[in-house]
RNA sequence: GCACCCGUAGCUCAGCUGGAUAGAGCGUUGCCCUCCGAAGGCAAAGGCCACAGGUUCGAAUCCUGUCGGGUGCGCCA
């Protein structure tokens, strides 16, 4: 593993030819390369590899661009696999490769398999991505489902880039909302003795899921919590219903392939004292203190608003709009206090903090990333990605939901109609900061604009190709001649080439969604390419009578399907055989 | 009032942490195919990247401001 990629390869050469002329005397000592770049260039026609290197490096160097260019372009043409250096445009030195090169590299996707990609970006720096942690109250429905798939499929990128990852969840077992799921529950459970409850009341959770933890609880418990007063039973219930609604989340996240390394629970932390410690640290450092908040601008002029003594932390300090309170005044912690200790223990085993939350927190995450900042001293960091809502559609109609009661869709309700594999890449079609449209009919429907048949197909008909092969007396088992692919072939690999850099920079951005664009970008050129097959059977990936072209070309296309799968493996996605 | 997110083709969206002539799907238009290598193919038209300044060799991308849309604001979690 760890083949330095290709275009990495020349990042190397180049340096090496800029340290060249320094040695020489051309090129002043210790300029700042970190914004030099050797990347594909965008348009194929400019050639293989471009750089920037002449515009970065020419003002500092007290020259112009081309004159720097002009320097550096023989000695670029002195290396072997280099056919021409052109100087475009303001300065950009464009390589044209010997076609051998992109041979090489489909040899190389071929021999490292599951491997091709992976790098070492993350130099085996520790990185906590935290996400789901929807609250322990009931099923996850598709607003999570989202957050899941991006923050699941974000560390097996990062993972695959060199970082040593852990997954984890925040449980929220210390607010009011589980002494509500508990009470909720209580009256499943005297309904499962037999009792008729009627309607579930305005305030607590009306799901049916309860009903068969209730019917466990009067069965382990007969009668006995129903005679005590609310204070001796709460606890019990509440711990049973934390217990089963955290085993309906799991079971939930496993049909999605997702299984978080840890599971944090917010009551747990707060019994240890870790926030004590948190604040203490804080306190240290002046940035705690005694005060009471403004009057909320969203409070309507006539409501009363009473300031009160709490506990501050000095968010104000690092940016955020206002002190946070991290202590009620009936001394209990806010759910900041917390977080900001959650997020200081969160930082004890990591130095990069990804956390994948709604975009309806997005208030709230200036404060947290000040608590970070403060607690670790700036040696950690903290991104937060927000995602925003899923919108049921179900053949162009919006699917109606109430939550009132409770009748939202849950997350098992559509991985059981559409499949995991279909939830997840649809997933990770759009910027997670942008509405997601998920179309039930859609996502299912065999056509060019559902990315996920798109993207499956080019797989499946690879995966015919190596079935059919040997009916066209084609042996797998046989060396292939790599130079029987022309041009228009070897474009196709150069589009695979790019894999390595998309998946860098998904790992490096936090952003899982460029692999499944890519992906597409990828299966959309290989059809292409297939389709030339329909009008000229010369041009097939299998010609009759052609033995030898026929295996370079099969050669081609598993080097595709081996990208496609590696991707799809990013994404959790498994790549079809054949499409049915 | 404040903060955050967004504003790119008629529609839905990409745009590789600042690069060259801004891309894809749908829709539209034209041609081709009706082949199980099926669940169509090829191509064209379509853009003041909301607007105005700024930074620099270079801006859809970064900064400031304005306009428009969304979300959020509490001793909720």
């Amino acid at each position: 593993m760890n083949v330095l990629s290709l275009y990495a390869q020349y990042a190397a050469l180049l340096d090496g030819v800029l340290d060249d002329l320094v040695s020489e005397g051309k090129l002043p000592e210790g300029l700042d390369r970190s914004n030099v770049t050797v990347e594909p260039p965008r348009d194929p026609s400019h050639g293989d590899v471009a750089t920037n290197a002449a515009m970065v490096l020419a003002k500092p160097a007290g020259t112009n661009p081309r004159a720097l260019a002009e320097l550096i372009k023989p000695k670029l043409e002195a290396l072997p696999p280099v056919t021409a250096v052109e100087i475009a445009g303001p300065g950009f030195i464009n390589l044209r490769l010997t076609p051998d090169v992109w041979r090489d590299e489909l040899r190389i996707i071929l021999r490292e398999g599951e491997e091709y990609g992976l790098c070492n970006v993350g130099k085996g720096e520790r990185v906590n991505v935290e996400y789901v942690s929807a609250n322990p109250t009931g099923p996850l429905h598709m607003g999570h489902c989202r957050g899941a798939v991006i923050g699941d499929s974000l560390a097996r990128i990062l993972e695959a880039a060199g970082f040593r990852v852990t997954k984890e969840y925040y449980v929220n077992d210390a607010g009011a909302q589980v002494d509500t799921l508990a009470r909720s529950l209580y009256l499943r459970y005297r309904e499962a003795l037999g009792e008729d409850i009627g309607e579930i009341p305005e305030g607590l959770y009306p799901g049916d899921y309860l009903k068969p933890v209730g019917i466990v609880l009067a069965a382990d418990y007969g009668d006995e919590l129903a005679e005590m007063p609310e204070e001796q039973w709460l606890p019990i219930v509440r711990d049973c219903a934390i217990k089963a609604m955290l085993n309906l989340i799991r079971y939930d996240l496993g049909l999605l392939g997702i299984h978080h390394d840890i599971f944090s629970s917010e009551a747990e932390l707060q019994r240890s004292g870790a926030v004590e410690g948190a604040m203490e640290v804080l306190r240290e450092k002046g940035l705690v203190y005694e005060g009471s908040l403004e009057r909320p601008k969203s409070l309507d002029p006539h409501d009363e608003w009473e300031p009160v003594e709490l506990t501050l932390f000095r968010s104000t300090e690092f940016g955020d709009d206002q002190d946070r309170p991290m202590k009620k005044s009936d001394g209990s912690w806010t759910y900041f206090g917390a977080d900001a200790a959650y997020h200081w223990q969160k930082s004890r085993n990591a130095s990069h903090l990804v956390n994948i939350w709604g975009a309806d927190h997005a208030g709230t995450v200036k404060r947290v990333q000040s608590a970070v900042k403060a607690l670790t001293d700036g040696k950690v960091d903290l991104d937060v990605k927000l995602v925003q809502m899923v919108r049921l559609f179900r053949g162009g109609e919006p699917v109606k939901m109430s939550k009132r009661a409770g009748d939202f869709v849950t997350l098992s309700e559509v991985v059981n109609e559409v499949g995991k594999d279909v939830v997840r890449f649809m997933m990770l079609t759009r910027r997670p900061d942008a509405p997601l449209d998920f179309d039930f009919m859609k996502v299912v429907e065999a056509s060019k604009d559902n990315p996920v048949f798109y993207v499956q197909y080019a797989h499946a008909r690879i995966s015919s190709l190596k079935r059919k092969a040997a009916d066209s007396g084609v042996d797998l088992a046989s060396p292939a001649d790599l130079s029987l692919l022309d041009e228009e072939e070897l474009a196709l690999v150069k589009r695979a080439a790019q894999y390595p850099r998309v998946l860098e920079g998904g790992a490096l951005a936090h952003e899982p969604h460029r692999i499944a664009f890519y992906l597409y970008d990828l299966a959309a050129e290989f059809h292409a390419l297939w389709n030339r097959g329909n009008d000229d059977p010369e041009r097939r990936f299998l010609v009759e009578n052609n033995p030898q072209l026929s295996r370079a070309r099969l050669e081609l296309a598993l080097g595709i399907g081996q990208i496609i799968r590696s991707g799809l493996g990013l994404m959790g996605v498994e790549a079809a055989e054949e499409m049915r």
